[in-house]
DNA sequence: CAAATATCTTTACACTGTCAAGTTAAATCT
DNA sequence: AGATTTAACTTGACAGTGTAAAGATATTTG
């Protein structure tokens, strides 16, 4: 039971264990140098181990940030959560809950949001990557439909409200994992002024 | 005059020959598949050529966003200075002619946008980058201080305005960036909403 | 006109991703 | 259970990358 790896050949559990060191490796060099060679030695295996598993390069960075999406859509769901039920403005409050959420994790872990979404690395195609990501886009469109209907609105008769909702997130979003990777501000002031305007932006729709 | 470059040394204007060459190069291969090299060829110079002028790849490169920096200011500002001047909402029309500039400076040079915002192939502090960079936004600014001036506000009492216009603004053009790149639609619908979504936002600030 | 400097070439090196061919272990099939 | 097929992993090789060092040539300076 659990016999440990064997010294070489048939690790047991390489594709989890590539993908825990591939974002070691994301996390220490950046999306630009990172290296498959590096995460093999990271794992304490062959250069060429990670090809049964993941083919090439970009297919472990998929398989990567796929795991980033699912954890982003969370953060966001759960930040959602987190607003309390007896809040006089439930569902604006919530909605900027996700918002909230997203540029957190856009400035926790920038270098897997900067995979996500910038980063011609990785294939969309791959790694139900365009699920995944629309997953998480639902998450955010289901609020604004949420508040939409506090006026007997609907989505379908206002197509801008979502995007437009998502564009300032994601600009602020942007901002805010730019910020922290040149080292300017990113304190709770800053925190506080990207919520006011993502309250501004929910009042907006 | 104009002596045709002698057959070798001293080509007499490799500099800008180099920029015009990354350009293509960027073009036809996206910011992770450029190379240094590729550039050499192009322009039919030895590989180590570009050292003297830009030192590494990141100085190239980042001579490059410097001029489209350049270009995307200009971009911005001929945007909104093609708004009529007898426009019943001129401060706010203007605002979004910048925005819609932005977006189209996006979509039309993705890949220049791209190197610009959300490359670590660049070096923000190499070429005056910083200086450019806040030279674009100054250009926002401005104008946001002419809507609130409508109302008698200023930006310094407003702290949210700018940030909030920037983000919205920044997130429309990445996501019609890339729409374009994942040969998404981008339509002119596309772009009316995009700018009907701008109009919301200068009306909201 | 001589000397110094900047530009460009050549050579070399370490590193990258990926392919092809071996080796070994596990899974499958009589 | 024993043989065979399949999958995982290693090794070796190759073309390509960026950059540093040293040499060659042209331009600028003194």
């Amino acid at each position: 039971m659990n016999s440990k790896p064997s010294k070489s050949y048939h690790h047991g559990n390489l594709r989890q264990a590539l993908l825990e060191a591939a974002e070691l490796e994301l996390i220490e060099k950046g999306v630009e140098k990172f290296s498959l060679r590096g995460v093999a030695k990271r794992t304490g295996v062959s250069h060429a181990a990670p090809a049964p598993h993941f083919g090439d390069v970009t297919g472990l960075l998929s398989a990567l940030a796929g795991i980033s999406f699912q954890r982003f859509a969370h953060a966001m769901q759960s930040s959602s959560d987190a607003v309390d039920d007896q809040h006089p403005e439930k569902a604006k409050a919530k909605l900027v809950g996700i918002g909230m959420g997203y540029i957190k994790y856009a400035s926790e872990h920038s270098d897997m949001f900067d995979l996500q979404f910038s980063s011609d690395r990785i294939d969309p195609s791959k790694a139900l990557l365009e699920t995944l990501s629309s997953n998480s886009y639902q998450i955010l469109e289901d609020h604004v439909q949420a508040v939409l209907e506090l006026d007997n609105r609907q989505l379908k008769d206002n197509p801008d409200a979502a995007p437009m909702v998502w564009a300032t997130t994601h600009g602020l979003a942007s901002l805010f994992a730019r910020r922290k990777r040149n080292g300017g501000p990113q304190g709770q002031e800053l925190q506080d002024a990207y919520e006011r305007i993502l309250w501004r932006t929910a009042n907006a729709i």
